[in-house]
DNA sequence: GAGTTTGAAACT
DNA sequence: CAGTTTCAAACTC
């Protein structure tokens, strides 16, 4: 076999070696600038092999780089050529880290940062002098492994360095890292599932093709980062989103049967969606995304870039790499059936309206309330304390009114929400067999206010509450009849605008299939995903359109179902 | 622990 | 640049 082959050439003939390039190996730039292989960093390069190769644990993992970085592990490498941003000192190459949940840390390290030995490499043919060789690919000796034949040793340091040279004549980059990130991708970036996690990525990408990069075959997977554009894997399931990938993670790794089985279920294919938990979006295969997603449409196309076995739809993969570009490749991504309805502006909208109604029941109430007071004269100007949180306050309740009831006592709405939670509580709302007399512990009207502003608020949130419900379930709904026609054209129906990429993605329900028609009542028009949601939910134009709210209440307050089709536009 | 699978590296 | 071979790690049994 191969035995012979580079054997031979190794060790090439050390007396070619001089003296001269008897530095180091590790004193050789590898840092792509080939050129420089020469370089004169005889300080810090010498130093390491001479202490290094004895010692197991050479700190660096990809000391290799050395030339301007200093051996420190933390110490980010100097950008190579390509530049892509910095680059973690993850040897991604073959050093592989230990376990995919853990972002690969320098070889010396453990998670908590405490020493550790080095990965000893198994090499039986390659002398230890080519990439093959963990060891060597990360620039450190092999000490203590259990390789055959070891060439990665002072004492062939010659040889060594010819094989380093021709490796770098091969690939200037060959000792470079692989992965590289941006400054935030700090070291246990990991496992915030598809966050962080992507600030990295894998320089050359990986081109794995039957293990779905959910296996430690995968460079990327190895390394904990999603695969990016640059990879040209088939049938790709480490992307963000990925119900594959999140299971795994979720399920907690590794050790895991269920892990184990997700992944392989997954990369086969087998278990189709049946593996995750809901709407499991059918599984992608390779050459065909089945667009039943609704994902699809955008998010989709994302990773369609690299699903469709990367590559051949040149087409896509543009929009995989727009979406990466700083966060790594946005592909598809499960959510729930409420997860494009409920979306955080949207949230935000609907403080801002609660906000505003309840900021103008309290300018009514309080108006009542004034006059009441000036009959009744009461001197109680003792407006200071505390109800900071109260909502009245926020709202715009000017303090001047609101006179102290320090010991304000609940509505009868709020006590509901907090002690009762029936929902038949919240419905009733005003409803005076809802009992606790509110009154009853009001002193002073006063409390009278919050609690009429409460019960406005209170009532709002209902409603808007139910409103999502209904999305929810027209959303269910057309979840299920999307899926009995596939082949249908619901799904054709891709929304028009282009929108956000990340916005559409919901679970296997294709937004799609909500199409005004069906879901007349929220549904506006092809904006829909934004759309519908919460911001709906939110009040009734007429309620809140005096309100000073900013854009986005308004916008929702439009959404009443019925009337105004208007919708959010802002959203 | 042996055998198989996988994908990067090396080679043609 | 594409296809094939080699290699060692990852994985399976």
């Amino acid at each position: 076999m191969g035995e012979g082959e580079e054997g031979d050439k190794f060790p090439p003939k050390t007396d070619e070696v001089t003296q001269e390039s008897m530095k180091s190996a590790r004193q050789l730039d590898f840092t792509g600038g080939s050129s420089d292989v020469e370089h004169s960093h005889s300080n810090q390069a010498s130093s390491m092999a001479a202490a290094s190769i004895p010692s197991p644990v050479v700190t660096v993992t990809r000391p290799i780089i050395t030339s301007q970085a200093p051996p420190t592990v933390a110490t980010p490498i100097p950008p190579p050529p390509q530049s892509q941003g910095i680059i973690l000192h993850v040897p991604i190459r073959h050093p592989r880290p230990e376990s995919p949940n853990s972002m690969p840390r320098p070889a010396g390290e453990t998670r908590d940062g405490t020493p550790q030995k080095k990965k000893q490499c198994n090499c039986k043919h390659s002398r230890c002098l080519k990439l093959y060789c963990e060891c060597f690919a990360s620039g450190t000796y092999c000490d203590g492994c259990n390789c055959v034949n070891c060439f990665n040793n002072v004492e062939n340091e010659p040889a060594r360095r010819q094989a380093v040279e021709s490796t770098l004549e091969r690939n200037p980059n060959a000792f470079r890292p692989k992965i590289a990130a941006s400054p935030h991708g700090g070291r246990d970036n990991r496992e915030e599932v598809g966050d962080v996690v992507m600030l990295a990525r894998h320089n050359k990408g990986c081109h794995c093709k039957k293990s779905g990069c959910l296996k430690k075959y995968c460079e990327c997977f190895q390394a904990n980062i999603l695969c990016s554009e640059n990879c040209k894997c088939l049938d790709c399931k480490n992307f963000e989103g990925s119900e594959v990938r999140q299971s795994l993670f979720h399920g907690e790794h590794s050790h895991n049967l269920a892990y184990l089985q997700h992944a392989n279920a997954a990369i086969t294919g087998a278990i189709g969606s049946s593996g995750f938990a809901s709407a499991p979006p059918p599984k992608r295969r390779k050459g065909q995304e089945i667009f039943f997603n609704q994902g699809t449409k955008d998010s989709s196309t994302h990773r369609l870039g690299q699903a469709n076995n990367g590559r051949t739809t040149s087409s896509q993969t543009g929009s995989r790499a727009g979406g990466n570009a700083s966060l790594g490749p946005s592909k598809v991504v499960y959510k729930s059936l409420l997860a494009n309805i409920i979306k955080p502006m949207d949230v935000k909208a609907l403080c801002s309206v609660l906000v505003a109604v309840a900021g103008e029941a309290a300018k009514t109430l309080t108006e009542k309330r004034l006059a009441n007071q000036k009959e009744t004269s009461v001197a109680s100007s003792v407006q200071d304390q505390g109800h900071v949180n109260n909502k009245a306050e926020k709202s715009g309740l000017e303090d001047s009114n609101a006179d102290g009831s320090k010991g304000r006592s609940l509505s009868p709405e709020t006590l509901a929400l907090m002690c009762d939670e029936r929902d038949t509580m919240l419905m009733v709302a005003a409803s005076p067999n809802c009992s606790v007399e509110p009154t009853s512990q009001l002193p002073n009207g006063q409390d009278q206010v919050y609690a009429e502003q409460e019960k406005v608020v209170l009532t709002k949130f209902r409603d808007c509450l139910n409103r999502i419900i209904s999305c929810g379930e027209v959303k269910e709904s057309n979840c299920s009849m999307s899926r009995m026609d596939l082949d249908t054209p619901v799904q054709t129906t891709v929304r028009i605008d282009p929108v956000v990429q990340q916005a559409p993605v919901a679970n296997g329900v294709s937004q799609t299939a909500k199409q005004p028609s069906q879901l007349n009542t929220t549904t506006p028009n092809t904006s829909s995903q934004t759309a519908n949601g919460v911001s709906q939910t939110a009040k009734q134009p007429s309620q809140l359109t005096t309100t000073t709210t900013t854009p986005n209440t308004s916008s929702q307050t439009h959404l009443h179902k019925t009337p105004a089709l208007s919708e959010k536009k802002d959203l």
